[in-house]
RNA sequence: GCACCCUUAGCUCAAUUGGAUAGAGCGUUAGACUACGGAUCUAAAGGCUAGGGGUUCGACUCCCUUAGGGUGCACCA
């Protein structure tokens, strides 16, 4: 819609020999639905007062022909203002216009691969693999919804040093295969951790272990894959749940067999090495504000780091995929890993593909310091997940009798919309007792509405045809805030944020809500209830499909 | 120490990327149904946008500075 009248009106400019300006969304409802702030810019270019230009702009859009057609009031404000507010027809013109498959997004049909989930398969997942998990999800579908191919990768983190710590410790504990449990793991994995920070010899030991892995040894690897195995069952009943899914399960491991080849090839271009008895590739740039240190390519001991499992990864996939751009959804403090690999592999030119991280904030908890899993006491995903579950069953005595699915469609509901709803980059607080609340800003909430307007659809039945009339103001700000899903889609799509379709679907559903409060469908004159059911309908289309985009489903009832 | 990020209502977060009167949710207070789901809606109270300077017609937004917090700075992932 803002893109239609912004034609109509730029078309008018100039043909007055007047340059295009910029309408947006306005931040007066109470004035206009459009708005133009650019007045005096162009004032200050044609060395004119920016009431003088500004009403003269006026005056030519209000002498256009077919001016009601478009608009219902277009005037001049001071200081500089023009406000904007359209005509019904071309509301529900633009309403029309969204009926059909993805409601006038514009496709597109790039190449992407996604690189999120990165469970680490020493440990079981945690809250602090929450984020990744469902951002990376919700930014797949994004970015497929508008036609792309697009391929994600779990990642999985299975070939570094956390690999030699375990399996050091089942050395030590004589562990026989048949007991490498997911238990085991719980217990093994944070005692080594804790126990290589303070022993420098077990701490070597380890180092050498999985530098042996590395280069083949057969034990090592045997055991390298019953943990594996152990890890991934537990890893994938988990994202099923959160119905989280991935086109590849490659890991570090996967990258392995690529390093040779890579090596060759940055040793062809001479910009592998030595310093400080490491193998590292330089990634300094003169407009650097600070000291960007060197890439390790291979460690001194031999062994190689992730940095180039992910090197040699972006060489596998560029070979397999061609892809346009590569996306990583990680914690924010990769930020500098990733700058690194990045400048290592345009410097190697191993990709011609554009490659972005999408950094996520650090979950912390309600005292607002970050989650620690040193000590193996982050609660498990799982956990959380049940002690959600059972804080939604306690707040209604009804909600006993629910269904498993629609209690575990709602469970994902709450903790998915908790955490989409929040900017990516921002640090993220985990309290449970948020993520319980089924009031206010919530994915029940959404849900709610849904159900509630799906309802009447079910009773009512459904409208094919939609007039040019609008009936009153709940109504008409409920038809403009149908409107507003390209540029939020848009939003969530080119920045890859996610929170921008949830902060649409919520001001839609607070819409549909002031709607029904004074609006009565059943009961309404033929032609009145048509034009409200064809709004509804198209609304609860709208809201489940941009639920699926957040990896949520809609329960059947609750 | 150096670099980057953050600080907005009691709490959790917005603000269309420099626009008009800084908005929501929670919590608090006061209200609304003989009608399609009250897990709803209406209203009130709550702000010197951490402090101070500057640029601009116009600043939460850009620049400088002070204070507080976070993160990163080569052989972990």
């Amino acid at each position: 819609m803002v893109e239609v009248i912004e034609n109509i009106f730029n078309e008018i400019l100039e043909r007055n020999g007047i340059t295009k300006l910029r309408l947006v969304k306005s931040n007066r409802p109470d004035l206009c639905d459009l708005q133009c702030n650019e007045v005096f810019k162009l004032a200050k270019s044609l060395n004119m007062a920016p009431m003088d230009i500004g009403n003269k702009i006026v005056k030519l859009v209000n002498e256009y022909p077919e001016f009601s057609k478009y608009f219902n009031k277009v005037e001049f404000a001071m200081p500089g203002f023009i406000n904007i507010t359209v005509s019904d027809y071309i509301i529900n013109e633009s309403l029309r216009n969204m009926d059909k498959p993805l409601f006038n997004i514009t496709p597109s049909n790039q190449t992407y691969v996604i690189d999120y989930g990165g469970p680490n398969i020493a440990k079981p997942l945690h809250v602090g693999h929450l984020r990744s998990a469902i951002i990376g999800e919700s930014i797949k579908r994004i970015l497929k919804y508008k036609g792309n191919n697009v391929i994600s990768d779990v990642h999985l983190g299975d070939y570094g040093l956390q690999i030699g710590e375990v399996i050091y410790a089942i050395k030590r504990d004589g562990i026989k295969n048949e007991d490498i449990t997911l238990e085991y793991l719980n217990k093994a994995y944070p005692e080594m951790s804790a126990l290589c920070k303070v022993d420098e010899d077990i701490k070597r030991e380890c180092e050498q272990i999985t530098k042996d892995m590395q280069e083949g040894n057969i034990e090592y690897n045997e055991l390298c894959d019953i943990i594996s195995k152990v890890s991934i069952s537990d890893i994938k009943r988990i994202y099923d749940s959160l119905d989280v899914s991935f086109d590849l399960w490659d890991s570090e491991r996967t990258a392995y067999k690529y390093i040779p080849e890579l090596e060759d090839l940055l040793n062809k271009k001479g910009i592998l090495y030595k310093s400080e008895g490491a193998m590292v590739i330089d990634v300094k740039e003169d407009s650097d504000t600070k000291e960007i240190p060197p890439m390790i390519f291979q460690k001194s001991n031999g062994a190689y780091l992730y940095g180039t499992t992910d090197m040699a990864t972006i060489y596998d996939r560029e070979n397999r995929f061609k892809p346009d751009d590569i996306l990583y959804v990680t914690d924010d403090r990769q930020a500098m890993h990733f700058k690194q690999v990045f400048r290592a592999s345009l410097k190697a030119e191993i990709t011609d593909s554009k490659l972005e991280h999408l950094p996520y904030g650090t979950v912390n908890g309600v005292d607002g310091k970050p989650y620690k899993t040193r000590k193996g006491d982050a609660p498990s995903l799982s956990d959380m997940l049940e002690e959600t579950k059972d804080g939604f069953i306690a707040k209604k005595e009804e909600n006993k009798n629910m269904s498993d699915e629609d209690l575990n469609i709602i469970t994902n509901a709450i903790i998915k919309f908790a955490d989409l709803s929040n900017d990516r980059e921002k640090d993220y607080i985990f309290d449970i007792d948020k993520f319980s609340s089924v009031v206010g800003k919530t994915g029940p909430y959404i849900l709610y509405t849904y159900l509630r307007f799906n309802k009447i659809l079910k009773e009512e039945g459904k409208s094919t045809i939609l007039s040019d009339t609008i009936y009153n103001k709940t109504d008409r700000d409920l038809r403009m805030s149908i409107l507003d899903l390209n540029n939020s889609f848009e939003s969530a799509y080119t920045l890859r944020k996610p929170n921008y379709i949830a902060e649409y679907l919520y001001n839609l559903c607070t819409a549909l809500n002031n709607f029904y409060q004074v609006n009565h469908v059943k009961g309404s004159d033929d032609n009145v209830k048509n034009d409200w059911l064809y709004i509804i309908e198209l609304s609860t289309k709208i809201i489940k499909e941009m639920l699926s985009l957040l990896a949520i489903d809609v329960p059947s009832k609750m």
